[in-house]
DNA sequence: CCTATGTGCTTCGGATTCGAAGCAACTGGT
DNA sequence: ACCAGTTGCTTCGAATCCGAAGCACATAGG
């Protein structure tokens, strides 16, 4: 771990910086468009997409989690403020007694109606614009393949809940330096 | 804006979500990675690498603030945060009373060189491990390429400050919340 | 010199986010 | 039925983030 750092090359390095800068400069516009065309954020327009899209307009709490890259303790607060606008409902399921059904209303689908055609207007301005065709579904394929890899790679340590201490698999937290 | 709904084709959708969902879970693990090998936010981490990488390890805020995609009060906030730890030192220019010089400290370029080996390591495996070379090069023409579109490309309205009201260009009451 | 305007940064208030801890419901073994 | 372990969601505290407003310096025109 101290001999050899590794240094990406030219290449990677690019390749990683135009990821991230590419997807910040892109998210913080469609956020800004979000926010004029529907007092939207980012994350309530996907959990309202999806609910949209799913059969019924209806998920799980945790099922809506999977799909977005997200916290429980976030998602609870933006389905609560989503639910005291009137877009979606919150019902406990009859199977699972501890189990919270989510669903759109009507007004989630207009809200969500009114807000896609200038959300699909940025997008083919600001990243489908300088790209042809053949760039989109190359772009498609690579990271979707990296994103199906990173999904199946556990994020570096279990997120297993630990209900016993873990006792000897104690991994030194955030010493102080 | 309200006629037809150009919906986007299933390709460009993939490539959308993969961006979105690859870059938020790469995000998501190197933020982890940074926090526990030394403390760092991502944002952090990327002013400190910026300020490595600057000739004398210097840098106005305002260069910094446009190398990062970031507001100018939260680049403030880490500036602070960053200097309170001794990471950075701000100090006034002498040409421009009100520009302030960022400058890596000594303890500054030893928290970016014991994080850096831990950085490149979760790229590797989370980002390159899948992908083949030629993968990685056409990946930073493309994204470099819709990167650059974007930077040119003003944000849906002007950024400029304006000190005169614009009277026309009326902006509906974004109260948040 | 003085006023008007532009620029660089900070402060302020509020919104959003996360992880840890907690509560309630389910599951399997006895 | 009971107990321990697991799972689904929420609450809590703290950190982070942004935009609007504000302060101080800089520059242009009279």
């Amino acid at each position: 771990m101290t001999s050899s750092p590794p240094a990406l090359d030219a290449t990677q390095l690019s390749a990683y910086f135009a990821l991230i800068e590419a997807s910040s400069l892109l998210k913080h516009a469609v956020e800004q468009q979000l926010q004029e065309a529907g007092r939207l954020s980012y994350v309530q327009f996907q959990l309202l997409a999806t609910l949209g899209d799913s059969p019924g307009g209806s998920r799980r709490m945790t099922d809506l989690a999977d799909g977005v890259v997200y916290s429980r303790s976030g998602l609870t607060y933006q389905a609560q403020t989503l639910e005291t606008r009137g877009l979606v409902t919150r019902t406990p399921s009859t199977d699972d007694e501890r189990s919270i059904t989510v669903t759109i209303t009507e007004d989630g689908r207009s809200v969500l109606a009114g807000v896609f055609p200038g959300h699909v207007a940025v997008l083919g301005d600001l990243l489908f614009a300088p790209l042809s065709r053949a760039d989109i579904e190359t772009l498609a394929d690579i990271l979707g393949r990296a994103r199906d890899h990173m999904r199946r790679t556990p994020p570096r340590s279990a997120q297993q809940r630990r209900h016993k201490k873990p006792s000897g698999t104690d991994q030194a937290p955030g010493r102080r330096g």
